[in-house]
DNA sequence: CATGAATGAGGCTTCATTCAT
DNA sequence: CATGAATGAAGCCTCATTCAT
């Protein structure tokens, strides 16, 4: 346990702060759960906060890495290529759902570190999505549309289950680790992109795959 | 100031849980922002936590009305019923955006209150989507589909722009409080009901009113 | 119930400040238990300090009346007036558990209070005790001793059993509000007075009565 | 001061309880008393209330000790016994003065913790005394008696100067830190041992040491 | 007399953090 | 690297009290 005092102190703190939020995590828990004296933690990570700051960063990181590497397939098509992102989107987050939901929940309050994810992070996401959709009308693949709300309804759809895991096993009784729950869900999105986005409803056939 | 503590103390909290959470609001913040006496929210409420469960009764109570009050037009229809619905709740939310967002944010976190929320408010408003989508299926109305799934995205549809205000504004440079963001935003859900959810796309000039 | 609001506070009081101590009581406990606003408290007594001082005087008035009342049998010997007053002062503490309890561990406490009633009541009674022991060793009827120490000891006997109730009970399991209780116990004082005190162990059918 | 937090903590607490009592004296005094942070007695004793414990327990563990040592001596007869134990008892309670007078006021509180001193403490504290003077009484050294009753009287002998600190010094001027209080006090409760407890008054020549 | 609203002080505890070892 | 002691700030809450009604 003296081995990866750092990744036992993430671990801990991801499972914490997803459960009681981060303000309502104290410190000791996070040492605690790891096994960690709290003062290794201002070790690593300096601060309380700076290991918010790591979390951040390590979810980001990695979420837009699944969307650029996504946005590479533009040129096969725009509904392929976000019906790609869709998967990639949804595979990473069912792989990491106590980091999602954390994160997700802690970019609705308003402080310091959250406008600048946003400021970077965000904004990039925004110009990936923003070409591929305008790409898609220029090519009458989808519709004329406002980009920005079309943006809007595809982010809700790529988070909604995993903010609200409660609700959805609780309330819906839908099991999000199920092998299955990615798959089917991923036809919803495909759904909503052919049915909303697209002029003329595409082959539902589409081979996105989630390995 | 000896007027009206209770409403000062419920407002000042809606926009301080609104913009901290919770978890990072201090009861003397509240009673700062207030201008009452930190002893006065116990003397109301008996405990912060009161204070935040009286806000989520607050909420839940109206909000739970405004579906039933749209649910009770199923006969005319399901697509027409679940707009109305969905006309209704926008339309309160916009009216009740801090407190809106910071509810959406809260019942993310595991907690006892949460719980409770949701086996009583959740499961009813699951009852009322569940009864609608069903109707409208038998009625060819909507094309046969998983009713979890369904309500999942309605749901998030709802929420989305409501939970992330920073997001839309600051990245989307979308105006929540504009006047007509609900009635654009309530078209993008008309077209979801309609693209998705039905089998022949309904007339989009569904009379559908915010007032 | 609006009769006799201030004796319902002080009877609340005394049971409370017997069971949680005069500073482990609050005063809204009392207004409580007593049925009435807490504002009336200080209506009454100023003070919830004030309330603690009328128990102090009520208590000791009449717990010293007890004792002049015996010392006027002083002419009948010093023994016999000893014994009519431990007499007396039994049964005014077994009419009183609750209050005598709570004065007498009140009394151990060093505050301004404490040291008023010292300086009255206690003197006068060191003064009726000092008066009694004297004149029975002039008579020869108590064997030559240190007074102080023998009023200690009278005065010990007279409060244990009182103070520690609860040792009593639950560890001795005798019970102080059997009727008896008060004669069995006497008889222990009047073996302490005759085996003790006195030179010759005078006649133990003394006929000091409880009435 | 970065030495010995614990134990200045644990003397200041017993300074002050014994003043003030227990629920009379703040965290806040106890910490500026003994010149440490508030904060340090939390991480020592977890609560104010562990602090309160731990006194119990070093007083209790110790007092018990006391008896057990003189119990030891009870085939050299049962007044020696006696006598040896009150010699005991009384030169660690002179050595604790304050630490006694706080817990026996504190032992006339009806809280948990009282309960569970009584119940281990007090009950083996019982057994002793039972068995000595049950052994007095069949080898004829005692008259026979109520057992209960004496316990109480001898109890009561022991504590009284101590809780009743300020009454001794104030009112009778008889005083407690004086090197010879102890020895004379103790030839008071021989006294009582040979005048009301033997049959025949044994040799007061009897040579129980204080040292 | 009685009451409910309101208050300021203070109580206990927890927290994030630092520092010497 | 890791730890335990120690700290100051702040958090929530309770308390005794006042005051207008």
């Amino acid at each position: 346990m003296r081995k990866n005092s750092k990744d036992a102190i993430v671990n801990a703190a991801i499972e914490l702060f997803n459960t009681k939020g981060y303000n309502g995590t104290s410190v000791r828990d996070i040492a605690d759960k790891a096994n960690v004296n709290p003062a290794n933690i201002a070790y690593y990570f300096k601060n309380k906060h700076g290991l918010l700051e790591y979390c951040f960063t390590a979810f980001f990181e990695n979420y837009l890495a699944e969307i650029e590497k996504g946005f590479s397939l533009l040129e096969a098509g725009a509904a392929h290529c976000l019906k790609q992102i869709a998967a990639n989107v949804i595979e990473f987050q069912c792989k990491n759902i106590h980091l999602t939901r954390f994160i997700l929940r802690e970019m609705s309050i308003d402080s310091q570190v959250v406008r600048e994810i946003m400021s970077t992070y965000y904004v990039k996401e925004r110009y990936f999505f923003h070409k591929i959709i305008e790409k898609g009308m220029e090519q009458k693949e989808f519709r004329s549309h406002s980009v920005p709300y079309l943006i809007l309804q595809f982010k809700s759809l790529l988070s909604m289950p995993f903010l609200n895991t409660h609700y959805v096993t609780e309330v819906l009784h839908v099991f999000l680790n199920e092998k299955y729950f990615a798959k089917k869900y991923l036809q919803e999105i495909f759904l909503w992109i052919d049915g909303v986005l697209c002029t003329h409803p595409s082959e539902l056939k589409e081979k996105a795959v989630i390995n």
